[in-house]
DNA sequence: AACCAGGACGTGA
DNA sequence: TCACGTCATGGT
């Protein structure tokens, strides 16, 4: 592969679509100002949140309820969770199975995720963020791989958008996309194309949440199973090397 | 009325 | 390692 190519394919990216202000919080955690200024809590051009320990809970929480689902239905789920008072590590660790899921219910595999966010909650419980930032990224997504439920892609997104490191988020749409252009096979592994970026891009947070958001918005245009772009995806894009 | 969404886990080869 | 079945709601 060009050494560079992927640096041109997050100029191109960039220029086509904008900021996009990766990771959404929900609405009613803004200030008015805020929620004014944004929307769909998206806050392109600003880097300064999670700006508290609840933001930050709701971008991890929000990785985990994501899985294979898509961010609408998650939005409320992550509402429910808060209306019915269960958005703290403590609430989640003290509520039983059942009441979990059935706030998390729109989002889907209500049963899965209820056990999941307990074993996140167990985590945070034991690792406040104040103290994880005494850990390199390395350790802390050694430690957040090693929980039941968060796999390689949850992990980098707690990472990369609640924790602030840079650590490249590989998702479906970022698969896709690389395979069509033939940058890499199938068979690769999620750490292969992981290091691709991160040995080929500057080590920037706004670089790292910018790409992936830019990756996920292209991808669902060109490369979702139904796609609902006409134009062809190759157009502005670099040709296959 | 099938089919898909910003995955992860358990199982068997 | 890896391919495959499972988990489940909400929208097209």
């Amino acid at each position: 592969m060009k050494p560079h190519i992927l640096q041109e394919i997050y100029r191109l990216l960039s220029a086509e679509y904008g900021s996009q202000g990766w990771w959404p919080l929900t609405i009613s955690d803004l200030t008015e100002d805020e929620r004014n200024l944004f929307s769909n809590g998206y806050h392109p051009g600003s880097y300064i949140y999670p700006q508290n320990d609840q933001q930050r809970l709701e971008i991890s929480i929000g990785a985990v309820l994501t899985q294979n689902t898509q961010w609408k239905n998650v939005r409320k789920a992550l509402q429910s969770l808060k209306e019915n008072g269960l958005f703290s590590p403590e609430k989640l660790l003290a509520s039983g199975n059942e009441q979990i899921a059935l706030a998390i219910k729109s989002a889907g595999y209500y049963n899965q995720k209820a056990i999941y966010l307990k074993n996140l909650a167990r985590f945070f419980q034991m690792f406040p963020f104040k103290t994880l930032e005494q850990f390199t990224t390395r350790e802390i997504r050694d430690r957040l791989f090693s929980i039941k439920g968060i796999g390689p892609e949850t992990a980098d997104c707690i990472l990369l958008y609640a924790l602030k490191r840079c650590s490249f988020v590989v998702d479906a749409y970022t698969r896709r996309f690389l395979e069509a252009l033939e940058l890499v096979d199938s068979r690769d592994s999620y750490n292969t194309i992981q290091h691709l970026f991160q040995s080929s891009i500057e080590q920037d947070l706004p670089l790292y949440q910018e790409y992936h958001a830019l990756l996920v918005l292209h991808g669902k245009r060109f490369y979702s199973r139904k796609p609902f772009g006409w134009h062809d995806p190759f157009h502005t894009l670099p040709n296959r090397e």
